[in-house]
DNA sequence: ATACTCATGTAAGAAGTTACATGATTAC
DNA sequence: GTAATCATGTAACTTCTTACATGAGTAT
């Protein structure tokens, strides 16, 4: 059977199994705790993507049950790991955004100038909020990248650092600017 | 009939038929060559949502065939225009980022360093590619603001261009970080 | 002539969200 | 006891991409 292309949900899977096995639950935990700004993953996709993985042999099940409490604990196979290792070597990358406070602000001439400063204002809250979030949790990020000796998580955390920080001084610079202009 | 809520592709059509009448083909290219970098969509959505739209009576078509070729220019109604303002008036917006780099990078420990770097040199282009697009169509962009008195356009190039410096400056910085650790 | 752009559309399938349903365990 | 969390799943629906098909006009 060709190997079919690894979807969102797929990639997500086996890279969080790659670490430790782990149950459709806890993956869906790890992808919120970790890369939940740069990719996401819903339920009703992760546990359909557990069985066709499982079917296609790229990962295997485990009854993991703690006590009376079912549980299935899926890792990678051999066959997972070559796959996984064929997709991470390929290059071409998905990149996608969707902004909607930014469309609005786009399109902001044709509605009123207080509207569409309302929308620079929540954009730039947006992003506080999630650099907020992200400055939370770096000090630990950052213990941890030394003491795992894994630099990428706190790296790309970094990023979106970054990222944020940039559309808030945008965010600041438009209404500055927009303001003078009325 | 209550009304749906407005999906991806139909706030696009209204807000760029709010502008100007246009085809279906002329909306694709319209978002294509501006909203491009935060919202997309595909004709495979278009041309089914005029359709809806038209029969929900938010816009209308008309002919506007050139010579033998056959079009129809869509306009928004009063309804459309309603619709419109109601949807602009909302504030909780859509945030959406899926950047397959990131989460290579995120996820690099379990591969060789190499590879990694690969990832965030490829980000580091992909990034490149874009500022240099944007800064292309910057001036641009600058003169419409002054010409039209729309200043909104501009900004948002503007973001998009601190946007993509940031996370150039990143890639670059953590390029340095992650070779001085091996 | 031939290649490109204009222009509209459909079919098929994949991907995705959301809401719902169920039940066990744990912490208060 | 009751609320929150753990844990798994399905159903219904929408959305979206991709590929294909068709044909007219335009520039070389």
């Amino acid at each position: 059977m060709a190997a079919a292309p690894l979807n969102n949900t797929a990639v997500a899977i086996l890279l969080v199994l790659n670490r430790a096995p782990r149950s459709g639950y806890d993956v869906k935990q790890f992808v919120d705790n970790s890369a939940r700004y740069f990719w996401a993953a819903s339920y009703g996709r992760i546990y359909p993507e557990l069985k066709k993985l499982a079917k296609e042999g790229l990962i295997e099940g485990a009854d993991g049950a703690t006590g009376g409490r079912p549980r299935t604990v899926y890792s990678l196979t051999k066959a997972g790991k070559e796959v996984l290792g064929a997709w991470y070597r390929e290059v071409p990358e998905t990149l996608e955004l969707r902004d909607e406070a930014m469309l609005k602000i786009f399109f902001g001439d044709a509605f009123e100038p207080d509207l569409v400063e309302d929308h620079i204002e929540a954009r730039r809250r947006n992003s506080a909020r999630i650099l907020e979030e992200l400055r939370a949790i770096e000090p630990l990020a950052r213990e941890r990248a030394e003491n795992d000796n894994d630099p990428y998580p706190h790296e790309t955390l970094l990023c979106g650092i970054a990222m944020q920080e940039a559309v808030i001084a945008w965010c600041d610079q438009a209404q500055t600017r927009t303001r003078k202009a009325r």
